[in-house]
RNA sequence: GGCGAGUUGGCGGAGUGGUUACGCAGCGGAUUGCAAAUCCGUGUACACCGGUUCGAUUCCGGUACUCGCCU
């Protein structure tokens, strides 16, 4: 990596926050390695499926010599068959923010804004009211749902999306409330961005792409299969730690439904995919974050 | 050399004498609680040449190429 960019964000104050947003495969990791052994912190995770126990190759974690060099937070904590979200890892974040100087790394581009912006504090949907939206979309479909939303819900949220409609449903049923009216409360960030130094990762398409590939196939080198096989006996696809990349892919390669080639080629597309959104998203939403060519991090 | 079949957008794959199938990939976008998820938008392409026709991707003839069978 570029030595001045190193020197640079080894000059942020001590005390303060440092926000590290990436797409995948992209070299943010090791940068915030980096900047932990240089500078001081711990390294604070801001990835969806980093945070289970049971991926860690298939999931790019920090290796347990790299977590032995300085201290981590949010990796693995969470068991395979839990359902986490956002609402979840913020909660998670809190106590660890009263830690040492927090380097917070990801590719959650909702986790990051949770984080800088806030998140509205809506009482977690019991998980019987959970199946009971799954049930009515399944059985009424997704009109009769959005029927019963309120009109400012309705307004302007995207109603040909499942997921947003049967969380709007949610918490209606479940609090009584609408979803915007519980939004419009959101309370205060616990870092605002500009208490904090932050970073996108530039890395284009043409940059990333090869990257993505290599890495996955390191990860079969380093027994990403294994951990799949591990899985296996208790595969539900429904968890959310069965979302990762590759998870889906190599089971129903263990299951004699697809080559390990197929799994590996599906699993790449999907990553570069993911990658593409995470650039929409970091696009759209992260313009007041300096940016960092992945380039000229990527030689560590 | 002969006979037969075929040639549709990056790929797969329907179809029609005039009114743009569709799927995948790509590209653009949304995204305040499953987010490595979910969703939205986006392509007149019909091998080439000539003919018939008001009009041809669609009909006819030829050319090229591909595949199969035969000699």
């Amino acid at each position: 990596m570029s030595r001045n960019i190193l020197k640079n964000i080894s000059s942020i104050p001590p005390d303060r926050p440092i926000l590290i947003a990436g797409p995948t495969a992209s070299g943010k990791s090791a940068l915030a390695l980096a900047i932990a052994e240089t500078a001081g912190g711990q390294i604070v995770n801001a990835d969806a499926l980093q945070v289970f126990s049971d991926w860690r190759t298939l999931t790019a974690r920090p290796s347990a010599e790299d977590e032995a060099r300085v201290p981590h937070a949010l990796y693995g904590h969470v068991s395979w068959d839990r359902a986490y979200s956002v609402g979840d890892w913020l909660r998670d974040i809190q106590p660890v923010l009263s830690g040492p100087r927090p380097i917070v790394v990801g590719g959650t581009g909702l986790n990051f804004r949770a984080l800088t912006e806030g998140l509205a504090d809506i009482p977690a949907t019991p998980p019987d009211i959970r199946d009971e939206a799954e049930a009515r979309l399944a059985d009424q479909g997704l009109a009769a749902m959005v029927a019963e939303l309120d009109p400012d819900v309705r307004a302007d949220m995207d109603l040909a999306n499942p997921r947003r409609v049967l969380r709007a449903w949610e918490v209606k049923r479940a609090t009584g409330r609408s979803i915007r009216a519980w939004q419009a409360e959101t309370p205060p960030p616990l870092i605002p961005l500009n208490t904090c130094a932050a970073f996108v990762v530039d890395a284009p398409k043409d940059w990333l792409d090869p990257r993505i590939a290599t890495r996955f196939d390191i990860m079969l080198d380093k027994g990403a299969l294994d951990e799949a096989r591990a899985i296996q006996p208790r595969w539900d696809p429904t968890l959310n730690a069965a979302q990762a990349i590759g998870a889906p892919e190599l089971v129903s390669h263990l299951r004699g439904d697809i080559t390990l080639t197929e799994a590996r080629d599906r699993a790449i597309l999907a990553t570069t995919q993911y990658a593409k959104r995470q650039r929409t998203w970091f696009r759209a939403r992260m313009g007041g974050w300096q940016p960092l060519a992945a380039s000229d991090i990527a030689s560590l």
